[in-house]
DNA sequence: TCCTCGTATCGACGGTGGTCGATGCTGAGC
DNA sequence: GCTCAGCATCGACCACCGTCGATACGAGGA
């Protein structure tokens, strides 16, 4: 129902985005300042949503590591406005990407965004 | 003015917890489902939240890796019943340990914890 | 026993967040 | 021009969450 949206099939424009630091040192290792805290806090409420988890699952699963709303639309059972309102957070949050082609609007994931917060929050020794 | 509190100085009883899975696969390998993701959302939020992440990396960073609610109060800048409601949803969450020694209740980090969350979120491949 | 201290629980308040229907906007096609 | 499809925004509703004062509980000491 929803192949026509990769149907057009223009080619992406890759753009090279920086890795981004969501915010600071690992967690452990030294008492977190009351700023870093809370700019750590707002990316991870962005990610702490059963819904937007899936959409950041369900997007890096797709093809070619994009989807547009009408392929997140069904598979998370929620309205298209919600869903639209979840993809809007994801992406102030510098952990989406939107690309608007034509009538579509393409999500993909920021590299690096992920691994950043994961990093924060790993007690063990960086590589 | 909470010297005191380590002053008792009990030796603490090292107990040996499991390494805990909070969740599930990858987060980008393969879609999540519907009750992963509430799972692993639910620890997320326990996490996503300014003061939290101040207390876990506090208590990270205290003598013996342990810390009561005396020393967390004031650093965060927190009524007592405010802390103790923050410890009590970390504990839940399986990221802290209570450990009530007379008086006092000490809280330690649940090791491997918050290896496992970040895990989930890496996209890196696994070592 | 009584008192004190550290902590947990309760109740209430204000703020925030997830959800949806309705509506507006913008390309694509006729 | 008009219409339609895909998406964003708006407004409203309801639930949940962070915070605190008041209070209860339990252990230690006088």
């Amino acid at each position: 129902m929803n192949v026509r949206c990769h149907a057009a099939g223009v080619s992406p424009t890759r753009l090279s985005i920086p890795p981004t630091a969501p915010c600071c040192a690992p967690l452990v290792r030294e008492p977190l300042g009351a700023e870093d805290a809370v700019t750590l806090a707002r990316t991870l409420k962005a990610i702490a949503d059963p819904a937007r988890l899936r959409l950041l699952s369900l997007i890096a699963a797709h093809d070619g590591g994009e989807a547009c709303v009408c392929d997140l639309t069904e598979p998370l059972n929620l309205a298209q406005p919600t869903v639209s309102h979840h993809l809007k957070v994801l992406v102030d949050a510098g952990l989406l990407t939107r690309d608007k082609r034509g009538v579509w609007a393409y999500f993909t994931l920021v590299p690096g965004a992920l691994d950043a917060v994961a990093d924060v929050l790993t007690t063990r020794a960086a590589v």
